[in-house]
DNA sequence: TACAATTTTCAGAAATTTCTGAAAGTTAAG
DNA sequence: CTTAACTTTCAGAAATTTCTGAAAATTGTA
């Protein structure tokens, strides 16, 4: 297994980036290969292209199949496991995107939904808890979002992001749909101001 | 200075998720306890906080400032750089996604772009090649919704996170739009099916 | 200019994360 | 059951990142 120069570079790329993504470098790598590659490779392919020992490439397969990100197949007369990229570009992406939310927001919202059940000591907790309040309600919108989002198919998505200036539009069109079914007007303030978090 | 509880438990998770948006650990604090506190505060007392040293509050407030999440400000009769957060919880999630972006997608974007310029020797390199295109596509997409999202108010934002299950029906509806304007049907089939990846 | 207050820098220490490779574990086939 | 092919595990090594604190630099004041 020798990496073509081209190869070379998007794996080596993916491997920094794939810290921000929330795995390390070498499972990074070996994800980006597994998904430019359209043959699936055994565990001695990975760690021979990418220079990095078996048992590395043990522990970096076993999470990546955490993350619903390879499938394992096997080739009929081999004994080794062999492994691709799990679906298209979008569904590795939309993948990704769904275990993060899951990995990173949810214990954040539950630990804010904790946080906020105490009630200030003093006039410092009390504004601190408003921030607090703040982040909660935009982390859980968010996380609805990202819920919804993750629900639409390939060609809503697609849709969605094509958008563009349109988006403008058609969030005033929705709102002048809304008010004819609500009564109300096109303008709604969203009931903006400090809701306070005096929810006790 | 000394953090309440609710505080200290809000820091330290901002502290652990912080890597995840791109700062280590204790510029993740640093942000975390100057979101939740209302009043400013100097370098002193940040360190003091939390028991952190001088010199990392100092790196820790050059690396804050060049993500523009932090405010510079001054206490008359007073030497020291107090600081704040910049602008609301709104504002700092709309930093941190648009810097994110540049920092991560665009230079991804460039390395692509690059690699999409050779032409591939061999059928290994061509399939490998129409890989890198689908990312590229995926992540052009991805980076003009982006953009298209850090440019909405904070009215409009909300409302289209607010959205939920009508995000279907608006999407329907701006087919039909599209439809009246082009002449295409509103169900455009837009290649939906089993696509596989053999795309050969 | 002199100086004191404050911030920044950065070499090396400490902490953390990642990686290796040998040993242990598992599995299929004969 | 035995063996060989293969995979997993994990202790410690290596690499990387983060942090400290003393020294240097900067800045405002007199």
């Amino acid at each position: 297994m020798k990496l073509s120069n081209q190869a070379q570079a998007f794996v080596l790329h993916f491997g920094e980036m794939g810290s921000r993504w929330g795995f390390n470098r070498t499972v990074g790598q070996m994800f980006a290969l597994l998904t430019i590659h359209s043959e699936p490779l055994n565990a001695d392919q990975l760690a021979e292209a990418l220079k990095i020992s078996r048992g590395n490439v043990s522990m970096g397969l076993k999470e990546l199949q955490a993350w619903r990100l390879i499938e394992l197949h096997h080739q009929p007369g081999d004994r080794k496991d062999y492994f691709t990229a799990a679906g298209s570009i979008w569904d590795l992406a939309r993948t990704v995107f769904e275990e993060r939310r899951k990995r990173e927001l949810d214990p954040t919202l539950t630990l804010l939904r904790q946080l906020l059940l105490s009630d200030p000591r003093d006039e410092q907790e009390a504004q601190a808890q408003e921030k607090i309040q703040e982040v909660y309600s935009l982390l859980e919108m968010l996380d609805q979002f990202a819920n919804t989002l993750s629900k639409l198919d390939h060609k809503d998505l697609h849709k969605l992001m094509k958008l563009g200036s349109g988006l403008n539009k058609l969030l005033d069109m929705k709102a002048s749909v809304k008010a004819k079914t609500t009564g109300k007007s096109a303008t709604t303030p969203t009931a903006q101001k400090p809701t306070r978090n005096k929810t006790k």
